[in-house]
This record gives C-alpha cells, structure tokens and sequence, in this order.
DNA sequence: CGGTCTTTGGAAAACGCTTACCGTGAGTGT
DNA sequence: ACACTCACGGTAAGCGTTTTCCAAAGACCG
C-alpha cells in the first residue's frame, strides 16, 4: 500500500482501493456530489487521495461530465500593454471561479485566428474570448463567423473585446465617444490642426490613406477599434470648423514601430502648422513621442501628443500623456463573467473618460 | 444527413456514419496515425467531417491517448513587461508546436503558486513552466517541491525560469555574472556611490534590509532573482573599494511601485554623495525614475539610473535607461523546448548584456 | 415488531476517443 | 493454381471519470 512509485498518476480506482471504498463512493466524496457520503467514508477517501497524492484527470472528467473548465482568451500579443492588461483581468476572474484560461496569440494575423477558434473548439472551452482586433473587411471574417456560429450551436459563448456584435456576445467600448470627448477637450485647450496616427485604415476622408493601408498590409483592412476612435475625433474637430485634411491622416500598423513610422512620415513631409498629433492607441502615441524626440523635437513642449487607452506604462513616460481612459483590468473581468456566468449583466458599454495630461499643454 | 442542429458537438461517431464507414477508420483518417487508410476512405471521412463541422474532442483524446497537449505556464502577472516578454514567447513557440498553453498569475503569492500547479497536475499538462519568482526562504517550497516531484514522477516536466535548481529543467540566467558586468561598466564611467533597489531581500550586507523585508512582507523572503543581481552588483563595487554601505541598499517589493517607493525613501534618508541607484529589475528602474522626477530631481542629469532585463518598454523611456540585457522572448522559447522536446539541449545559461544608455552618462 | 421512508454503497453504463487484434481480399512468386 | 504476404477495414477493449439504477441497511412510525 501507498506505492508512490507508479509510473502513472494515480487514478479515482487506486484511491478507492486504497480506501476500501467503491470507484463510486471515492468519486462522490472527493467532488461532493449531490449525494451523500457517510462521514468516516469520506475521511477514509480523502486520506487515501493525499496519501496517494492524486489528482482527478481533468480530462475524464471533462468527458464524462460533457464539460470543461477551460475559458479561451485570443489576444493580438500578450506584449501589448493593452492586451496584457486585459488578459490580467481575465485571468484573475477566471482564477477566482476555478477556471483555467488557455491563451494564444492571433499575432494579428486573422487566418491564425480562425485556426485557434478551431483549435478552442477541440478543447470544448466553456467560452473564447476574443480581444484580438477586428477588422472592417476581413478575408477570413465569414470563416471565423462560421466557426463560432458553430461552436455557440454547441453550446460554447464567444465574447468580443471593444467591438460590439450583432451575433455574439460583446463588451463594448465607447471608442468613438471617448475619441470625441478627447477632441472636445482639445479644441477647448486651443488646438486646430492635428493630425491622427490611424491604425490600417478604411476610413480616411479621403481615398488616399486606405489606399496606402490596403498596400501595406496586403489587402483592404480596417481595424474596427481605431476606425472608430479615428471618426469620432475627426467629426468632432469637423464639427468645430477645423476639418482634418487627409494627408494629416496617416495610415500605419496598429503598434508601437507604427506610430514610430507614422510619426516620421509626418516629420518627413513637413509639419507645417500642426499642432497636435493624436495617435489612436497609446503604444501608438509613446512610438510617436519617441520618433519626434529622435527628430529633435520636443513632444509637448514642441508639439502635442494624445493617445487612447491609458495603458500602466504611461506613468512612467516623459512628458505625461494625455490619453483616454479605459479601465482595461476591468473590462478583462467583465469578459469573462459575461463569458461564464449566466446572469451576467449584458453588454453595458464601458465609457472611456479623457485623462489631460502633460503632453497636451494649454494653447 | 448533414442535420447541423444538434445542441451538443458532432461526434467522431457522427462523422463514422456520416461517411459510412466504421470508427477506426475515421478515427484513422482524421488523425493520420501509423495506419493508412484508402484514398477514396480518407476523402469520404474528411468532407464528412468538414460537412458536420467536426472537431475532435480534445478531452476525450488525452484520456484515450493517455497524454494531452497542453503546457501550463505560471507568471507573477501578466501585465509586467518582463513575463508577459517570456510569456510571449512561450507561447508562440508552443503554438509552433500545436499545442495549448495555459496560463496563470501566481500574483506573487506562493500558497497560489502550490494551488495553481495542482490545478494544473489535475489538468495533466504536459509541462509547467515557472516564471514566477522563487524565494530563497518560502514558507510554501517543501510543499512546491513535492508537488512538483509527484507531477515529474507521473511523467510531467518541470521547468524554471531564471533560477537554477538542483531538482528540476531550468533555463538558468546569469544573474550575478550580468550584475556584475554592469557593476564593472559603471565603475569604468566613474560611478562610485551606487545604491540598490533590491527586492525582498536577505542579502543585504547587514541585517537591515532584510528585517525590513520580512517586516512588509509579512516573513522572511528573499526573492533569488533580486539576491543574485545584487549580490554580483555589490560584490563588483566592494572588490574595487567601494562598498555599497548597508543603508543604501533598499529592499522593497520587485514592482513598479516598489522602485517608486524605495527610491522615495533614499530621496528622504538623503542623497549626500549618492551618485547612481542600480533597480534590480527594469520596472523598477522606471519606477523609480519617475519617483525622482515627482521630487525635480532629473534622472541620468542629477542622479543615474540602471535597471535588469531590458524589457521592451524602455525604448520610450526617457533618458534611455542603462541595463543588462536578457533575451527575454528567447528565454520563453526555450523554456517550451526543454519542456517538450526530448533532444532539447540542457540548461546552458543564459548570458546577460550590459547596454549602457543615457541614463548613466560617463563621470 | 412489521411496514414504509430515507440514507448510503456498489455495479455498470455511459462519455468520445485510440488502438490492439482479427479478418478479408488483392497482389506476389513459384 | 497455390500458399503467402500485405494493405486495409472493422470489432471491441480500453482510458479515468461521473452518474443512473438498484439493493441493502437503518430510522421512524404506529
């Protein structure tokens, strides 16, 4: 008895034997079932199993109780602070409830997307949730609507991040809003004549940026997020009489090495009378901050910077940037009770509050 | 045929009669094992499938095949740029591999870290890799240990990450040695008067420091990263003469906020001929740079700064921050190689280069 | 003290796969 | 034309659980 030298894990039937109980009787005392089990039986099982050091194979018991405990988080890249925030959330809310979150990486590429659906749906994950970005006019859309039309008919919940859905689950995100009260904000503050660092882009005033866009990532892709952010900045400052011309929206990757080139791109072709530069997400933003400080030029001081999203490392940037705020810890766990649990609230739209900081000084 | 409005997932069952054949040979078709199956078979059994929207049921294949697919990674929390670089890379390289990697945040606590790898014994994941920090002197590590002897015994494989260890795989880094050459860099630039924003330490060269860690931390801990980084940083300086009094050593938490805090106090207990603080981790480092920031002091100008790692971040930071730099989305990837593949090669350490930057400008 | 509930234990049938084993028919050499 | 491989299909026995169903044993009542 208490061999500990097996070769394989010990299974319900070697605790049971050790207990001298039935494979029932161990089952229902270690998991607490429904029924009862007498007291001195549970005790005896119970001993058996850390005598034993067992551990129930999560996989039978996936099988046998048709479910699993496993919640399926997409991301972009884990490296992003957005969406390393955003899994923070959804990890520790999943921790919580007992559940095990398996991650991947799209790597922003939307067929990879497709294939780790397709790999969830294999795991039987309770739910996916997808922070990966959206995009306007995506090759594989139809595809991965399949694949999660097909995994919700069995059951599964798909949850988007950011961009609302009409067939899923999503929690939402007042992108365009918060863009426009940032514009707001900034137009109080004296400025008319920014330019947008816009993620790949289909919505550029004018052809020539999704042009561009199109040429550089190899087909036409409109990211949802930054379309959204990009349209309700550019509205507002429309709105007040100060239309943004279309070479001041530069169309360029969704990152950091993005708004680095974005901003060199706007260097390069020649600043004029611009005042501002708004970049449509803050890793965005910090590139562009790095790109104007290696042209020799001041960000803030020389000309101001915004972003969106108010990522953790903001705090530590010189000057501080003006951003808007999005509780992105908060919307991981929000993802994911909408994603488990059944009372869940349904998609209430997280608001993005604008956050003035250094990088945007009164004019 | 092809009734798509089942509730629960097609079965291989489904796809068998679907195709009119028998289960072996969709089994066989499907997964390709050592076993042909006729062309004419094969095609039948794959559109079949295709036609049902069949995914193999991942659970139901680790208990026949006795061996699942996935690999549990431990982090402290995701959202620092340190794990989630070797998360990042963790997972990608898992992907590679078609597998899945379930990730956890241990959030520092090391009674979760114990629950956590049990959770995933229970999952029988095929690896678990450790990225969260050892302490020299955890209250938990008998309990870790056997944990992790009985998941080896069944056939796991441990691995951790940063700190050698006698009992399990490693992808050891040189943490002294890089301290080190840090140290001797900024001798050579003529730093003579550094002090260390440790972690939670015990090394410290009285028992100051260490008291104080055991005291906000709630018992003695001692973080092996930390100690190691500077113990090599102190040793470097002491050789030359210049040994880093004890007062000037600060332990605080291996956060942001710690280097943020802990510079706050050496602001407090007074600079004198302070001429560097060298922050054992990178966000640290940054941590503390906006703490003397907020105090008007201007890091790199008035005071130096140097960090560890090199996390990706510091790219927009200003001054550019002087650091060791580690490989850290390799250090990922290899992690998942010893983990997984059998020829991998063994535990060679992982060497750490001195970058030196604008925060440390020659004396 | 017999009868009726209520509690508890155990045997065995699922769950959805893989794979050892057996059987059949076609191809080969003589 | 014969035995002999060989390639491939199918049957059924697992894998480690949960859970249904039945039986036995008390508990309680009059």
């Amino acid at each position: 008895m208490t061999e500990h030298d097996r070769t394989s894990a010990a299974t319900l039937h070697d605790v049971a034997r050790e207990a001298g109980v039935s494979l029932a009787t161990a089952s229902r005392a270690i998991n607490g079932s429904t029924r009862n089990v007498k007291e001195s039986n549970r005790t005896l099982v119970l001993d058996a199993a850390r005598r034993l050091g067992y551990a129930a194979n999560a996989s039978a018991q996936a099988v046998a109780r048709g479910t699993t405990t496993t919640v399926a988080l997409l991301v972009g890249d884990v490296t992003d602070p957005y969406f390393s925030s955003i899994a923070s959330g959804v990890v520790s809310a999943a921790t919580e409830r007992a559940l095990i979150v398996a991650m991947s990486q799209t790597e922003r590429d939307s067929q990879r997307e497709v294939d780790l659906v397709r790999a969830m749906r294999g795991q039987r994950a309770r739910a996916i949730i997808l922070a990966a970005s959206r995009r306007a006019n995506d090759p594989h859309a139809d595809e991965l609507q399949r694949e999660l039309e097909a995994y919700e008919a069995n059951g599964g919940r798909a949850v988007f991040i950011s961009t609302p859905s009409e067939d899923f689950r999503a929690v939402p995100i007042d992108n365009s809003g918060g863009a426009r009260k940032l514009a707001a904000a900034l137009l109080e503050r004296g400025y008319r004549s920014p330019a947008v660092l816009a993620g790949p882009s289909l919505v550029g005033t004018s052809d020539e940026p999704s042009a561009k866009a199109a040429d550089r990532l190899g087909g036409p892709a409109g990211l949802r997020t930054s379309d959204d952010r990009l349209s309700g900045f550019a509205e507002c400052f429309a709105a007040a009489g100060h239309a943004i011309p279309s070479r001041r929206i530069i169309s360029t990757a969704f990152t950091r090495d993005g708004g680095y080139e974005g901003m060199q791109q706007l260097i390069a072709s020649g600043l004029d009378d611009l005042d501002m530069v708004f970049a449509v997400n803050d890793v965005m933003a910090v590139g562009a901050m790095s790109a104007l400080r290696d042209a020799g030029i001041e960000p803030g001081r020389d000309l101001a910077v915004a972003g969106f999203d108010d990522i953790p490392t903001l705090r530590d940037v010189t000057p501080r940037l003006t951003t808007v705020q999005l509780p992105l810890t908060e919307v991981g766990h929000r993802a994911l009770s909408l994603a488990i649990d059944d009372d869940a609230a349904d998609a209430e739209v997280v608001e993005a509050e604008v956050v003035i900081r250094e990088s945007t000084p009164q004019r």
